[in-house]
RNA sequence: CCGCCUCUAGCUCAAUGGCAGAGCAGUGGACUCUUAAUCCAUUGGUUCUGGGUUCGAAUCCCAGGGGGCGGACCA
C-alpha cells in the first residue's frame, strides 16, 4: 500500500527539510518519515536494516525454563542469541532495558554501555518500540531478579516504519482490530490466546479423529449445485468452462460418495461459504469439521462429537470446565438428550407432532407468537417453534434430536417415527455447534426426498435443495449404514475460547472494504 | 433491510453550545538495576464526510460513510 501512497501519505514535504538533518512536527506522518530516514541513515552507513537471516539459539520460552530458579543478581555462563519484537523500552543514561517479545515469551535484554561499546550502545538507543532484533549475550538475573540477557551485541533485523499501538492500553477499537489484525496480535494478549485455543482445538481434533482411524480428505470448494444445506451459495464462474459456479456450503455429499467408494472413516476440515447475514455468531466463510463413518448410526455419532469437544477444551485450555454465563459446566458430564418435539411441546403447553394436520399445528404456533410461512410443512412449523421458545434458554452441551422428515432431507427415518428422523443438533450456550444423523443411503428414498426439495424450492422456497443426480448415482453403487456429523469449528473455538464474538476466532473476518488509503 | 449506540492526535481517552485537551508514543535533555521506568522541556488536529441552525458547533439538526449491538434473514 506504502509503495502507492500518495506523496503526503508519510513524507510530507513540512516534516523533511531539503538537508534532511532536522524532522519537525509529529503525527504519523512524521513519526513515518524519521523511521524511513533512519533506515536511510543506516544503509548509508553500511547496515542493513532488513537483513536475510538470523541465526537463533533459543525461543524466549526455552530460556525461561532453563533458568526458572536464577539467583537475582548473578550472571550464568549461558550464552544465547535470540530474536523478538522490542515491546518496551527503558533507558537510563548508560544503562538501557528493552523487553522483546517472541512467539514463546517476553524477556529484559540488558544493555551496558560498558559491555556493548559506544557504537553498539548507540544504535541500540536507536532502536524503536516495534523493531525486530537479534541479540547475542549472557543469560543474567538483575538484582531485582528479572531474568535478562547482558547483551553484547545487537542487529536489527527488520525496522518498523509505522508506531505501534499505545504500549499499555493496546487497540481497543474494534474495527482496527479486525482490519489490522497483525496490530492486534502484536500489542493485544487476548487477540494471540484466542487464535493458540483455536489451534489446539483444531489440532485436537485431527489427534483423536487419527487415532479412531479417520482419513483426512479434501473435497471441491467448487460446486456445479450447492447442496448438502439449506443455505444461500456465493456464485461464481469458471472462464474455460464457461458456466455458473458455487462455492459450496456444506462438505457432507461429497464426503459419502466416499463412503460409497468404501473409505469407511474420512473426514475434512474445511471453509464453507454461505451469503447471508453476518453477525457475533455468523462469518459468511467459515469452517467445518466433518465427519462419516461406515456401520455406525446416529447414537455413535453423538459419541464421537462428545470425545472430540471435550478432549479438545482439555488440549485447548486444559479443563472440560468451562464458565457459561456465569455458571460452572463440565464438558466431561453426560451432555442431555431432549426430543425436539418433546422440547416444543413443553414450550407451548400441548403436544406438537409432525403427524398432526399444518392447520393445527399453524394455530399453535401463531397462538405463541410464531408467524408461519405459507410454503412450511409441518416439521418447519414445530423447528420453528423450537427455535423461538427452546434454543435460546439452552445453556449446557445438549442434544435436541429427532428433527422432523420435512427438513432433514439427507437424514434417515427413525426407526421408530416415520415422521421424524435420527438427527440430532448440539446446542451450547444457544447456539447450534453441531448436526448429525443416520445417513440416508436408501437410493429411491433419497430421490424422492430431492424431489421434494427441488419442488419446494421451485414453489418459491430459495434455500431448499435440488436433485444431485451424481449422488444419487453413487448411492445406486450402495452405501452401507452410515453416521455422519459436522461441526462448527469456529463456534467451538467460541465456546472454548470464552467469547461471544466469531470475528474473535476469525483471523480476518469479513468486513466492509475500507474507504480511504491507511 | 430496520432500530439503537458510536466515530476527537499514531494509540487510549477528556472537553455537551463559548480558546480542542491529557496520558502513552515521538522529539530535545538528565540518569549504570529499570520493568507501563522516572524527571524537565516540547512537537503533533480535515473533531469520519457534506450540508444546515447559531454571534459562535467536536457538541444541536439533516443527509451520507465506517463500526458495534439487537432484530430480520439464516442450520
Amino acid at each position: 500500500m506504502d509503495e502507492v501512497s500518495t506523496p503526503d501519505d508519510g513524507a510530507n514535504p513540512q516534516t523533511v527539510s531539503d538537508d534532511g538533518a532536522s524532522i519537525s512536527g509529529s503525527g504519523l506522518a512524521a513519526e513515518r518519515a524519521r523511521r524511513m530516514e533512519r533506515v536511510d541513515d543506516l544503509r548509508s552507513s553500511g547496515v542493513e536494516p532488513y537483513p536475510y537471516r538470523f541465526d537463533r539459539s533459543d525461543e524466549l520460552a526455552t530460556i525461561r525454563e532453563r533458568h526458572s530458579s536464577i539467583e537475582p543478581g548473578t550472571e550464568t555462563d549461558d550464552r544465547v542469541a535470540v530474536a523478538g519484537r522490542v515491546m518496551l523500552a527503558r533507558d537510563s543514561g548508560k544503562l538501557i532495558f528493552l523487553t522483546i517479545r517472541d512467539r514463546s515469551d517476553e524477556i529484559q535484554l540488558f544493555v551496558s554501555k560498558a559491555v556493548i561499546g559506544d557504537d553498539g550502545f548507540e544504535s541500540v538507543k536507536a532502536l524503536d518500540l516495534g523493531d525486530w532484533v537479534g541479540v547475542s549475550g549472557v543469560i543474567m538475573a538483575t538484582r531485582k531478579g528479572e531474568l535478562s540477557v547482558k547483551v553484547d551485541s545487537c542487529v536489527l533485523l527488520s525496522k518498523a516504519i509505522r508506531p505501534l499501538p499505545d504500549k499499555w492500553h493496546g487497540l481497543s477499537d474494534t474495527d482496527t482490530r479486525f482490519r489490522q489484525r497483525y496490530a492486534d496480535l502484536i500489542v493485544n494478549e487476548d487477540a494471540r490466546r484466542h487464535f493458540e485455543i483455536r489451534h489446539a482445538i483444531i489440532s485436537s481434533f485431527r489427534r483423536t479423529l487419527a487415532d479412531e482411524g479417520f482419513i483426512e480428505v479434501e473435497t471441491p470448494v467448487l460446486h456445479v449445485e450447492a447442496g448438502g444445506a439449506h443455505a444461500r451459495p456465493f456464485v461464481t464462474h469458471h472462464n474455460t468452462l464457461d458456466m455458473q459456479l458455487y462455492l459450496r456450503i456444506a462438505l457432507e455429499l461429497h464426503l459419502k460418495r466416499l463412503i460409497v467408494g468404501g473409505m469407511e472413516r474420512v473426514f475434512e476440515i474445511g471453509r464453507i461459504f454461505r451469503n447471508e447475514g453476518i453477525s457475533t455468531r455468523h462469518n459468511p466463510e467459515f469452517t467445518m469439521m466433518e465427519l462419516y463413518q461406515a456401520f455406525a448410526d446416529w447414537n455413535d455419532v453423538m459419541d464421537i462429537t462428545e470425545r472430540l469437544i471435550t478432549k479438545a477444551a482439555q488440549d485447548a485450555i486444559g479443563t472440560t470446565v468451562l464458565q457459561i454465563r456465569g455458571t460452572s459446566i463440565d464438558l466431561a458430564d453426560p451432555w442431555p438428550r431432549v426430543r425436539m418435539i418433546d422440547a416444543a411441546s413443553d414450550a407451548v403447553g400441548s403436544e406438537v407432532h409432525p403427524s398432526m394436520p399444518r392447520e393445527v399445528l399453524e394455530g399453535i404456533a401463531r397462538s405463541n407468537g410464531v408467524s408461519v410461512a405459507p410454503h412450511w410443512a409441518p416439521g418447519k412449523i414445530i423447528e420453528e417453534i423450537f427455535e423461538a421458545h427452546c434454543e435460546s434458554s439452552i445453556v449446557r452441551p445438549t442434544f435436541v434430536t429427532g428433527h422432523p422428515v420435512d427438513i432433514s432431507p439427507l437424514a434417515r427415518v427413525h426407526r421408530d417415527d416415520p415422521y421424524l428422523t435420527e438427527r440430532f443438533e448440539l446446542f451450547v450456550d444457544s447456539r447450534e455447534l453441531a448436526n448429525g444423523y443416520s445417513e440416508l443411503n436408501d437410493p429411491r428414498e433419497q430421490r424422492a426426498r430431492f424431489e421434494e426439495e427441488q419442488a419446494a424450492k421451485e414453489a418459491g422456497d430459495a434455500e431448499r435443495g435440488t436433485v444431485d443426480e451424481d449422488y444419487l448415482r453413487a448411492l445406486e453403487y450402495g452405501m452401507p449404514p452410515t453416521g455422519g456429523l459436522g461441526i462448527g469449528m469456529d463456534r467451538v473455538a467460541m465456546l472454548i475460547a470464552g467469547v461471544d464474538s466469531i470475528r474473535e476466532v476469525v483471523l480476518f473476518p469479513t468486513l466492509r472494504p475500507e474507504g480511504g488509503d491507511q
